[in-house]
DNA sequence: TCTGGGGTCCTAGGACCC
DNA sequence: TCTGGGGTCCTAGGACCC
């Protein structure tokens, strides 16, 4: 999609059309997404908001709706699911489509995304930007150089003509310092890489990363399109609106977290076997702690038991001022696979008990109808 | 008014095992 | 006053993507 969440918002509110538009906010936070009159300003996806307001001072900065997003994601994925069983979605606005065998019932690769684009704009308002390509990473490469509103289509035998003279950091997987060191090294194309010889690029960048590029440079990609990839983590964090410095407040915050990811384990039927947690101090630096449970859980309880550890292990004597904390569950399965563990004490069953019952009171009266005490006086709610 | 929140994947080092 | 080679699992950090 070209600039999803800028699009859904003018298609929504019909006087912005024409307008700079950027989603964002918060005295923190980041451009989530830009109209091309914002970019026209040079406003840019995770730019700081305070930059892009210098830059486009009269830009119309709305607030992210992502409940919206979500329903337009589903229609349009709904819509490629009608052409191919074979979609992986990306995000919410992007996704991959081996349309090999769907030729019979619908034409070319280029018929197909033609009608695409077409239901899309008549369906849902919005423009998207398609490359047809004999590889993921080259259909991607193209779909990125004809937006907005664009159709491109590189055909095999046109694959390293497309690539070559393209700057490297249009391959997936080199972003800024890839970038920077393949410019050390003399680099500054696609081709470039090509030429290079393999024991240069691997001592620069290490044997796994130089070899998969080398082989993007030479068009090669065998990565099949799969609609089977589950997520293999969960998680959840926050910035808050001025950094925090006693350690009352961010456990408060770690159990919301908790809170969240353990909720969404459960609606997924999902158990974790590891728990980490995230802090970001003012000066921006940012340190992770993890630990493996000897059994998996979805127990709010134990999410946070864990992430509370973690925590005051890390905390200590020192007292840092402390912007961002996050929580994320890995090592993910499914519950009902799961073993579970007698105990003695009785006590993660009956704090199962709770989040079943939390979890129903959720479903009735709303999310945040039941929580823990602690966190009815939360920062957060407060600005509620 | 500097820098979100959701993720994935890779690497390196250490503990541990046979 | 000497120390292999195979492997797994875990943790921490970092690069990258949307």
């Amino acid at each position: 999609m070209d600039a999803f969440f800028a699009s859904v918002a003018v298609r929504d509110t019909p006087g912005l059309r024409g307008r700079p538009v950027i989603v964002g906010g918060g005295d923190r936070g980041v451009v989530l997404s830009a109209t091309y009159e914002a970019r026209a300003f040079g406003v840019r996806s995770a730019m700081p908001m305070a930059q892009a307001r210098r830059m486009c001072p009269a830009a119309v900065v709305v607030p992210a709706d992502h409940g919206r997003y979500r329903e337009a994601s589903r229609a349009i994925m709904g819509v490629f699911r009608d052409l191919t069983p074979l979609v992986a979605p990306v995000s919410l606005d992007e996704a991959f489509l081996d349309v090999a065998g769907a030729r019979q019932l619908f034409g070319g690769p280029v018929d197909i995304a033609r009608a695409i684009r077409a239901r899309i704009v008549a369906e849902q308002g919005l423009t998207c930007s398609i490359g047809v390509a004999p590889s993921m990473f080259v259909a991607k490469i193209a779909s990125t150089r004809c937006k907005p509103d664009g159709l491109s289509v590189v055909r095999p035998e046109e694959v390293l003509a497309f690539l070559h003279p393209l700057p490297t950091a249009a391959l997936w997987g080199v972003g800024p310092r890839t970038e920077d060191t393949l410019t050390r090294l003399g680099l500054r194309t696609i081709g470039d890489i090509a030429r290079t010889p393999a024991d240069t690029l691997r001592r620069a960048l290490g044997a796994g990363a130089a070899d998969h590029l080398i082989a993007l440079a030479h068009g090669q990609d065998d990565r099949r399109v799969d609609p089977d990839r589950t997520e293999v983590s969960i998680g959840a964090e926050e910035t808050f609106p001025t950094d925090l410095a006693e350690p009352e407040p961010l456990a408060r915050e770690l159990l919301r977290l908790c809170t969240r990811v353990a909720g969404r384990l459960r609606g997924r039927g999902q158990v974790a076997r590891n728990i980490s947690i995230k802090v970001r101090y003012a000066d921006f630096t940012t340190v992770t702690r993890a630990r493996t449970l000897r059994e998996p859980t979805d127990v709010t309880w134990l999410v946070y038991r864990a992430a509370r550890e973690l925590f005051d292990e890390l905390w200590g004597t020192q007292r840092p001022r402390v912007r961002l904390v996050g929580v994320r569950a890995s090592g993910l399965s499914a519950a009902a696979r799961a073993g579970r563990q007698l105990t003695f004490d009785g006590q993660p069953a009956r704090w199962a008990d709770v989040d079943r019952a939390t979890d129903g009171a959720h479903r009735r009266f709303g999310d945040g109808s039941v929580r823990p005490a602690s966190l009815l006086a939360s920062p957060s709610e407060q600005e509620r």
